[in-house]
DNA sequence: TTTCTGACTCGAA
DNA sequence: CTTCGAGCCAGAA
């Protein structure tokens, strides 16, 4: 395997990879569980440079579970369509009942 | 080459 | 209660 010569990004494209269906974590809880807690705003940097990697960038949002990059997405609500998809409630672009669905890549891996 | 900004988070005043 | 600043990495101008 090849880990010293992946960058910052590309770990946390593994960490994203690994977001079961229906699940959501944080960029803070990716960047805790890579040791860079105070990282948190290079992993939301990473997901610019997911696009055209298989990373399920939808499924990653703030703490608050505030879709703060929807717009990033082809379209504007394309994002919180894809969540809804998997069973996650989104309202005003805010997951509802964020405990259920939170995912923890420092606590399930 | 230097400078700046960004899909964040937390602590302090 | 609200507001503000600092820290991290990478890519673009």
């Amino acid at each position: 395997m090849q880990q010293e010569t992946l960058g910052f990004f590309e770990k946390v494209y593994v960490v994203v990879r690994q977001i079961p269906f229906g699940k959501v974590t944080s960029y803070g809880a990716i960047a805790k569980y890579l040791g860079a807690a105070k990282s948190a705003r290079i992993v939301g940097y990473a997901m610019n440079g997911s696009h055209g990697k298989d990373v399920p960038a939808h499924r990653v949002v703030n703490r608050k579970g505030l879709l703060t990059g929807k717009h990033h997405f082809d379209g504007t609500n394309i994002m919180q369509q894809l969540l809804e998809n998997e069973g996650i409630e989104i309202i005003d672009n805010q997951i509802q009942n964020l405990e259920s669905v939170f995912w923890d890549p420092a606590k399930e891996l």
